[in-house]
DNA sequence: GGCCCCATGTAATGGGTTACATGATTGC
DNA sequence: GCAATCATGTAACCCATTACATGGGGCC
């Protein structure tokens, strides 16, 4: 049920399919992502359903564009969707469930698998500090004094480096663990 | 592709639909969830593939359970998975994408929106803190001296709390910016 | 009698991924 | 000429959730 508003969420300004994507890549990645092949459908049930108009845009460059904009309508259901309170579904981890099962491969292969969290994870929180220097460099009003849709953004940017610094401790805490245990063995 | 390979996992030993279910919601429920009607048709593809022996059991109370176990070439396909590395699909956090989009509702709403975050997470981490005393007092090996499969475990675990530790601090540090914002403005 | 727990399943629907199909423009 | 980017879509498939269906046993 999130996709669709979202999707309103996105459209206050007039966006197209392809723009709602490439959003999706720059900014909302590190907690969301959607396919162009589930956006359209699921925009054009938008512009059915009367949460979203269409006005059609023929840029000097490149292939026409469809652009959607939030209706007054749309704008109530991304209101009610947000009011409704925080919707808490169980995440799916999946490498957690693997460490769940790591003692069935042999320790050298745990600690590669640590190793290669380790390094994905160290790779996520510099782009993170990169995207965070460069916004605080840009705007003088950073971090106490944004406007409230930055401050909203800016919220979602400080759970993901504080998770990911989480998640980095426990990766060295682990591998220091399974080295401890590998040495003694030998 | 997660669900056989877990299912894989838990089949070490002989277990029903049921029992795994039951292990779904008592141990792995912070990071897995699945379905009854997902397990069913689940185990009975893993037998026509070859990867579990199905068993009878007729209890002395309650109906006949099929009792799933691993066949040597289910074990190898779950250590294919676990040496195949980390799977990290991108997360979907439908409560970040509200907090994205928090502008959209009046101030006391946004705060009351976090301050249910809060709640939900504080009350996660005193569940996850009453397992960890009671495994320590239950077993004179936890933390450092645990067999691997508890081991594997507790690494499930330790991430659990730090996790949902940085959480809690922000949900914390975002309600003292809304609220001073909140007061600024009356 | 009614409710909850044990135990197994199917059917319908919804959400998400991959593959396929088309066509214009830009840059090398 | 060829690859990359811009731009829109459909079809097939897989994964997950909800609803439906069945039946025995224990407890109040």
């Amino acid at each position: 049920m999130s996709l669709p508003n979202i999707l309103l969420g996105l459209i206050k300004e007039p966006k197209s399919g392809y723009d709602i994507k490439q959003t999706f890549e720059q900014v909302l990645h590190y907690f969301w992502n959607s396919d162009l092949a589930q956006i359209y459908p699921a925009l054009k049930k938008l512009e059915q359903d009367g949460l979203a108009t269409i006005q059609m845009a023929e840029p000097d460059k490149g292939p026409a564009k469809k652009l959607y904009k939030r209706t007054p309508k749309g704008t109530r259901q991304l209101r009610a969707w947000l009011q409704q309170g925080p919707q808490l579904n169980t995440e799916r981890l999946h490498y957690l469930t693997q460490v769940f099962f790591l003692d069935e491969i042999p320790p050298a292969e745990r600690i590669k698998f640590f190793t290669s969290l380790h390094q994905y994870f160290k790779q996520q929180l510099s782009e993170l500090i990169e995207v965070e220097k460069n916004w605080r460099s840009q705007d003088s009003r950073y971090p106490d004094k944004l406007p409230d849709k930055d401050q909203a953004t800016q919220f979602t940017l400080r759970l993901g480096l504080a998770k990911i610094k989480a998640i980095i401790d426990w990766c060295e805490s682990c591998l220091q663990t399974l080295r401890n245990k590998h040495q003694q063995a030998n």
